[in-house]
DNA sequence: CCGCATCCGTTACGATACTG
DNA sequence: CAGTATCGTAACGGATGCGG
């Protein structure tokens, strides 16, 4: 039976409030993390997420920026065996907005978490 | 019964996952928005967000938005009646995060959504 | 094995009613 | 006005199954 996912639901017209509506969760952006990082990941390569995100919910996030043109699989007639996703331009786009997260959580965030790492 | 919240609970010492692990649902950053356009903001104000955000969660993002110290009250001795919430300097250097999750979802978002808005 | 889909218990969310 | 209590629903998270 074939997989019907609803589309996002969109709160309302401010572009900062639809970019939370796609990516506003705890998993999408590390997704984009990994892939920014290492190029092209498989699914299992997903799953090794020292955060650990289980199965079914990396799969509805994959689905989910498949089908929002984030990320594309590498050989889309392939079999889905060790098929690879990597990111589409928009996704590269979020490159900036990852590295700010990520300097301002270095910075603003250190007081309460114990073992905060350097920027990766 | 005093309300007992529990602390964030970090996933990794990623500072992208931990920014994640405090923001990264779909109010919190919507409530730094409004701060850093209005400069402060009430209870009531952020009831009338476009989006319509209820009660409960309001009240728990204040909280944990204060817990962690991005926002404050303007009037932390005063009556809880008309007091506002301001942003810290931790919220405020939120700011530069913001404005790209905006001019990324206008740019890289429109496809998908039939009135997105001007960058506001 | 790898890439999912399914089942299921638990948690978070969201709408609404209610209290000081 | 500023929250809290309640309760139904949706999302999450872990375990497991299953086709290729």
């Amino acid at each position: 039976m074939s997989k019907e996912i609803d589309a996002v639901e969109w709160r309302s017209v401010c572009p900062m409030c639809s970019a939370l509506d796609v990516i506003g969760d705890r998993w999408s952006l590390l997704i984009v993390r990994d892939l920014l990082i290492h190029g092209k990941r498989t699914y299992s390569d997903f799953l090794a997420f020292p955060e650990k995100i289980s199965t079914n919910i990396l799969a509805s996030r994959l689905d989910l920026l498949t089908r929002l043109k984030l990320i594309e699989r590498i050989n889309p007639k392939g079999n889905a065996r060790n098929n690879a996703f990597q990111l589409t331009e928009s996704g590269k786009a979020l490159r900036t907005v990852l590295e700010g997260l990520g300097k301002w959580a270095h910075t603003h965030l250190r007081d309460f978490h114990g073992g905060i790492a350097k920027i990766s």
